[in-house]
RNA sequence: GCGACGGUCGUCCAGUUUGGUCUAGGACAUCAGAUUGCCAAUCUGGUAACCCGGGUUCAAAUCCCGGCCGUCGCACCA
């Protein structure tokens, strides 16, 4: 069995993960349950995420609609770059993007955005039949990656936003204002977005209904080196993959080297690359892939794909765009709303460019699981190791035996340790079966109430990778574990 | 979306070829009790599944059709 399926079956029976409406036989894939184990760890992962770049960054955060009018898409580009023109065999059904099949065929440059009608034209031109069965094709339709959505009584066209980032641009003006923003300003954003996939796959890593976490940063494009906050992360080791080869470099070095183009993008591939590496992802397997002008999204001018090595492959994590001021520039004119700013350090007035940090939480959660699994093969286990602060169980707290008074102390210490830290109690069978419990949801610890409690106030604590314990006093373990996970 | 293969307790597997003692069996996991008392011990008992919908038949887990899901390949991946 490989890796993927070994955290699969794992995500499936602990909780993990799991198909949605599963007891349905019309659900659908691509769409997938946190259970409670994954929430948990779904939830502290966005904690971090907080911690490591929001907060240590000054960013603000908002929480915008998923649906979201026809306009912000026209003005997006969504509608027009994110629609694929297909024409589908009358015969056999097989089905092909339109556009690349008559260019192919017929020899013809074919403009971007053809109508229906010119499609159908040049497929009865040229006789298009299918390669598959020769049969001839329907009218041509669109196919759009947007789910539609229709509004009201009088079902007014509105959409489920495919990536998060629409609402930070349309609020853009207000934030700015109310919160009396200066660029570079950093606007982040963490809920659901939505693509209707072709051929969703592989759980986590390929859904339509998926997790972003995304950052836009507000920027003065005359001052992408005017950064005095760069210092605190110029000496981040960067592994940047560009053009095939492989650069470790410090983040200072790959400003002058030009690798990348200025002090900003270097500062934020550098907060992210602190990040990740708080995580538990294995940072050897990771990188910064420079895309080519062929991979670049549509809106993207400099784009670099933080990747990370698992058993399916490079896995994309986080797009990192620059989108220059494509968004606003766009957004102004469909709008026809000012969205200048005034930047003070040099009082112009300047239409923000932005820079993109596009996490892809599902496919993060995914990768720590994958990163953090390990079969103990001498002591017989199965181990998560995951970092304290990601794990959805901090602490199990068990009785070693149930009688003598050991259930009702160890019940106490259980009522007071849950309200400030995930977790667990167990007095089910025998003690080494809690503890491998535990260490296959990734809990880093485990404490045990014995008979010396009960002369001491005393307990155990366990540590999940080493399995070695420590004794410590009661009144201490908050201490202990503030300390270790440094959560505060 | 196309093609190939597949879908049985939470997990893995037996049963499907040749329809009928299958009222669907086992292992692990889980729950309850007993016992032990620091690393998946033992014993007893329990819960728990034929993907969904049609059809053929006296009889369907088994055969047929459709759908859904999964894996792989092609295409797609803003």
């Amino acid at each position: 069995m490989n890796t993927y399926d070994t955290v699969m079956k794992l995500a499936l029976e602990r909780g993990f993960y799991f198909p949605s409406c599963e007891i349905y036989g019309d659900a659908h894939a691509g769409f997938w349950e946190y259970g409670p184990t994954g929430t948990n760890m779904k939830n502290k992962f966005i904690e971090l995420w907080r911690r490591e770049l929001l907060r240590r960054d000054d960013m603000i955060e908002i929480d915008g609609s998923q649906i979201m009018s026809k306009s912000v898409f026209i003005a997006s580009g969504h509608l027009d770059n994110f629609t694929d023109p297909v024409i589908k065999c009358k015969n056999c059904g097989a089905t092909f993007r339109a556009d690349k099949y008559i260019a192919e065929k017929s020899g013809k440059e074919i403009p971007e955005l053809l109508s229906g009608n010119e499609i159908d034209k040049i497929v009865e031109e040229y006789n298009l039949r299918c390669p598959t069965c020769k049969g001839t094709f329907l009218e041509s339709s669109r196919f759009n990656m947007m789910f539609k959505v229709e509004i009201g009584p009088s079902k007014e066209e509105a959409y489920l936003r495919p990536e998060t980032c629409q609402s930070i641009f349309v609020d853009f003006p207000r934030i700015f204002k109310t919160m009396r923003g200066r660029l570079p300003l950093a606007v982040a954003q963490v809920g659901k977005s939505f693509r209707n996939e072709i051929a969703p796959r592989q759980s986590l890593l390929r859904l339509r209904e998926f997790y972003q976490a995304e950052i836009e940063v507000f920027c003065n494009p005359n001052r992408l080196n005017d950064l005095s906050k760069f210092e605190q992360v110029k000496d981040t080791s960067l592994k940047l993959f560009i053009k095939n080869s492989y650069h470790t470099i410090c983040a200072e070095d790959a400003v002058r080297e030009g690798y990348l183009p200025n002090k900003l993008v270097a500062y934020y591939l550098s907060l992210l690359t602190l990040f990740y590496s708080k995580t538990g992802i294995i940072m050897e397997r990771t990188r910064f892939r420079q895309l080519s002008d062929e991979e670049k999204a549509f809106y993207a001018s400099t784009a670099f794909d933080f990747e990370v090595e698992t058993s399916v492959g490079w896995l994309e994590l986080v797009a990192c765009n620059y989108r220059s001021d494509y968004d606003l520039k766009k957004h102004s004119m469909i709008s026809k709303q000012n969205l200048n700013v005034i930047d003070p350090s040099d009082n112009a007035k300047v239409l923000p460019h932005l820079f993109e940090l596009s996490m892809g939480i599902d496919r993060s959660i995914y990768s720590i699981l994958e990163h953090s699994y390990y079969e103990d093969i001498e002591a017989k286990r199965v181990v998560l190791r995951l970092v304290p602060p990601i794990a959805p169980i901090l602490i199990g707290v068990l009785p070693l035996v149930t009688k003598d008074g050991l259930r009702e102390k160890a019940q106490d210490i259980y009522s007071k340790l849950k309200l400030d830290y995930s977790t667990f109690y167990d007095e089910s069978g025998s003690i080494g079966r809690r503890y491998r419990r535990l260490e296959e949801i990734g809990a880093p610890f485990a404490l045990t109430i014995d008979n010396q409690t009960m002369k001491d106030d005393t307990v155990t604590i366990r540590y999940r990778d080493t399995m070695l314990q420590e004794r410590v006093k009661v009144s201490e373990v908050s201490n202990f574990l503030d300390e270790i996970v440094e959560l505060k």
